[in-house]
DNA sequence: TTGTATGCGTTATCAG
DNA sequence: CTGATAACGCATACAA
């Protein structure tokens, strides 16, 4: 069998408490036993049982990731592992493990997740999304259990500690950009409407128009999978208007990337015959061509925030209920250009 | 406190192991009484404890996922989200929970997965990539901890379970289809000569050049960060020779997505002016323009049969070493054309 | 400062 | 078919 606290307590002649105390670095036990046990240990080659602490303690020191369901394309969006990268800076950080959910449908991961907490196999889960009527954020919020969700919850805002970006105000911000680019006919491609971030950036965009004395035009407004065939579909659409716009914004890179590759194949420009603004600054947005105009919106730091805001929940119940912004910075490439009166 | 096995036990009449038989749906237990004792479960909302199960048990039902460190590039790459819901596919299915690993440097995951181990926190762990000589595939070995690795394992190979594409043939076959269109003049842009994967992909390429009977030339072998800077270097270097290449075997698709947009910068046309092919098949080589002919190796399968395979060695210690090759496809689509002897 | 005894929630071993 | 009882490895209240 492996070598337990027991075995280290023999060979170091204490109790076992006593070799407890020492894993817990308790300051009533003297240096000299200390010394004595930490020496049993490494000759021993002896490792603490997590299981075991967590029966005994009733906390696992692992956090649980809920994503959205994997059959969803949002999946494959670098979003996550940006996040992740984050979580797991602050965990690593307090010496927390991290756990995902598993499970491709909706109610897979449902279930998923009330194992994970009825089960004790975490003190607490991040939301990595934040969606319409979340059936997860009702049953932990029911039933008490830590959370925190990356994003602005659909309901009870103020009852539930997030992590979000001002999006609202970003999306008028990008607006604006290409408002004072000239721009008068400015479309918005969103996504899921399902998703808070999509409302909350189109309302921006909406709010940037009126501001600017532009007209609100429903034709303006369409919402797709980012993938090419929705790209495609979105932007003939948009394109065969009596007025198409000269301007998009488009509420994530990676359909921005689908966008740019529909207005080649129509042999469109980017920035000439139209401008693109999207968020989320991820990798690509760089790579992609022309290097895309985005609002980067620091996803690493929404993912440290909550995983650094989880813990402190999870380690001191009475923490009061949080609502952290992230800050957001547009970050101009190549894909914006100055609308021009006579076009192609 | 929360309903655990004996308030179950009590409000059913019966005792705590009977309640623990049923729990395991005990042959040796009556139809009557297993039915009682799930009514008094649903009375009382039980969930059983995983932590205390798994004390008594030893065997947590989870698996431990280990990443590339987080600091690295790769980790942006949407290969892993992509093998991950493979794993998380086969996990699922087999009621385990996923773990990963957190830290930044090398050595704080190698601290990390030791702990994960010795702690007792994961029965076993997926590397989800494979480096030369890495410290933690030699730990793993040493000290019998059940492991599949993804991608060909650098030393003991035929020690040690794991899940791979046939690179070396892809990256052949990939390359004989340039050769097929005409090209005579095909360089190797590949990533970190650390991974096993990249060093394959080389071979193949040099083997298809040797089987076509055209020169190896140092020069025309990159290696290079998928990143802007290093695909703006990669190619000037490139395209700076005397006789610069026509075409190019990429290793990876977001670093071909850097070589796209640099050519794109110096004014050079996909495919008209050079070929390429590139290799995983992930989402953005269908958004790219041109979008990608690419090596679809089947990423998703690639995580679910390491994650199969890594159960079934759970549990069952005596499970037969294995080797499982996924098959790989060469998806055409619009970055590859004929060598034209006149060039613009 | 250290040791003893008990409990954490299950499973497993024996009886019956 | 079912019930006591002893692990599992550690933490902690209480003693000393």
């Amino acid at each position: 069998m492996n070598v337990t606290i027991k075995d280290v307590a023999k060979l170091a002649n204490v109790a076992p408490s006593t070799v407890s105390r020492v894993i817990a670095d308790s300051p009533r036990i003297s240096e000299k036993t200390k010394k004595k046990v930490r020496q049993a240990m490494k000759e021993l080659g002896y490792h603490p049982n997590f299981i075991a602490r967590s029966l005994a303690n009733k906390s696992t020191q692992v956090i649980g990731l809920v994503m959205p369901s994997s059959a969803d394309k949002a999946f494959q969006n670098p979003f996550f592992p940006e996040v992740i990268r984050g979580i797991s800076k602050a965990a690593h950080e307090k010496k927390y493990a991290l756990q995902m959910s598993t499970g491709e449908s909706e109610e897979d991961i449902y279930d998923g997740v009330i194992e994970m907490l009825q089960g004790r196999r975490v003190d607490g889960v991040i939301l990595l999304y934040s969606r319409i009527n979340d059936k997860i954020t009702k049953y932990l919020q029911k039933n008490g259990f830590p959370f925190v969700v990356i994003g602005k919850p659909h309901k009870k805002t103020e009852q539930i500690t997030h992590v979000d970006n001002d999006n609202y105000r970003a999306a008028r911000e990008a607006t604006e950009h290409l408002v004072q680019l000239g721009h008068e006919r400015i479309a918005f491609v969103g996504g899921n409407l399902n998703y808070m971030v999509t409302v909350d950036r189109l309302l921006g965009y909406e709010e940037a128009l009126k501001n600017a004395g532009l007209p609100y035009r429903k034709e303006y407004i369409v919402h797709e999978e980012f993938l090419k065939e929705g790209g495609q579909e979105a932007m003939k659409e948009l394109l065969s208007l009596e007025e198409p716009p000269t301007a998009l914004v488009v509420a994530d890179d990676l359909m921005a990337l689908g966008v740019l590759n529909t207005l080649d194949e129509m042999n469109l420009s980017v920035p000439d015959d139209i401008s693109i603004v999207s968020f989320n600054n991820v990798l690509l947005s760089e790579l992609s061509r022309p290097p895309l105009t985005s609002v980067d919106i620091n996803i690493f730091q929404l993912g440290y925030e909550a995983a650094k805001n989880l813990i402190q929940k999870v380690e001191n119940p009475n923490e009061p209920i949080k609502r952290i912004i992230i800050p957001h910075t547009l970050i101009k490439r190549c894909s914006c250009g100055y609308y021009r009166k006579k076009r192609g």
